[in-house]
DNA sequence: TATATTCTTTACCGGTTGGTACAAATTTAT
DNA sequence: ATAAATTTGTACCAACCGGTAAAGAATATA
């Protein structure tokens, strides 16, 4: 079970993380149902026992990286708060940011919401866990929100459970709508209405 | 080509209108990839030879639905307007009516932006369609709203063209939220908030 | 060295995939 | 009746699907 202790039998050749990193990758631009397992195999650079080994199945790994899976946006977001940002401006830049990515990037959209959108019909336990994990964005919106208003910067009196609401949903739909505007300037008008509700 | 017209040959026993129906409800809940056009036979009720002589293709019969599709609600948007609802009014029932659906309709989601979701990495032609139809759902909100301004009903001063755009962000947000919160009070909040924009 | 344990390689599997070929069936026009 | 045109049913296809089995390779412990 621990990596650190030497265990019996021939080590593996790959390193969970990186592996992972790359299925998940390959899931996030295609899908579940459009990405092979002989796909995976090649990206993660295993070979078929191997994977099955370590993973049991396709389902079980996509599972894994649903579980493990950020986006790089979210990390951004942590990372500019880890380093003193104000919340409520964190957020502000946060979807400001999402009008100027590269086409390629806007055209992948949220791996939660492509999974909820390719699988609440097929698998509710995979389109669940996905939902699980907005949710958990969901709170931590919230709690930002209830930083920003004891702090004095969110005038709006909407509770901060609707606003991170709100704020989801401009997630969802931004990552939808980005993907019929890959033109910045079509987005930015967008993205400032939308955050009028927070200022 | 035409169909009042007799022709020679054997007449076909399906209903071209009635077989895309079917076939459009099966891809509308299940995506392209997951329908299998053995799934899709059975559905449309006709054999491989008529299918393939009639279609052409599995991709081919998605275009030509991905054309001829039309949201219900949308259906009874257009219809509540004919009847002489208000345009401003209209659209804000039209959008409060997406908390109250069964979950099981919630759980399909936008057709079109489902498509964008799946395809916008495997087929930029499906998923240019798909987004070309919601553009157009786009302007048509945009004609409402300029209604609405001209009957002094809408306050807000943003352009229409931003506001429809918020409108169709809201619709591709809440396509995929609604999968979240199955709840109709968990949404009714939400959309609310949403509404104020128009108010 | 022997043994237990774990990972890797490779060959293989039945089922499903989207699609084709073609003859039979049914119609209209001559 | 015959010919031309069109649709239908069926048999068939190679390619791909996710997954398994089994034997060998590499490590730790005793």
């Amino acid at each position: 079970m621990c990596k650190v202790l030497k265990m019996a039998g021939r080590p593996s050749q790959f390193e969970q993380s990186e592996v992972l990193k790359a299925a998940a990758d390959l899931f996030w631009s295609r899908g579940y149902a459009s990405t092979s397992a002989e796909d995976l195999l090649q990206v993660m650079g295993m070979g078929k026992g191997s994977f099955y080994h370590a993973f049991g199945s396709k389902r079980a790994l996509f599972e894994k990286v649903l579980d493990q899976f950020e986006h790089p946006r979210i990390g951004e977001l942590k990372a500019a708060l880890a380093s003193g940002q104000p919340p409520l401006e964190a957020i502000k830049i946060f979807f400001r940011s999402m009008a100027l990515e590269p086409a390629q990037i806007k055209r992948n959209g949220c791996f939660m919401g492509n999974t909820i959108s390719e699988l609440s019909n097929m698998d509710s336990g995979l389109s669940d866990a996905a939902s699980l994990r907005l949710q958990a964005l969901e709170r931590f919106f919230a709690h930002l929100l209830d930083q920003a208003r004891a702090a004095g910067t969110l005038k709006n009196p909407s509770p901060s459970v609707i606003l991170a609401r709100y704020l989801i949903n401009l997630w969802n739909g931004l990552n939808i709508t980005r993907r019929m505007y890959p033109d910045p300037k079509a987005l930015q008008d967008l993205i400032a209405l939308q955050l009028t509700l927070i200022d």
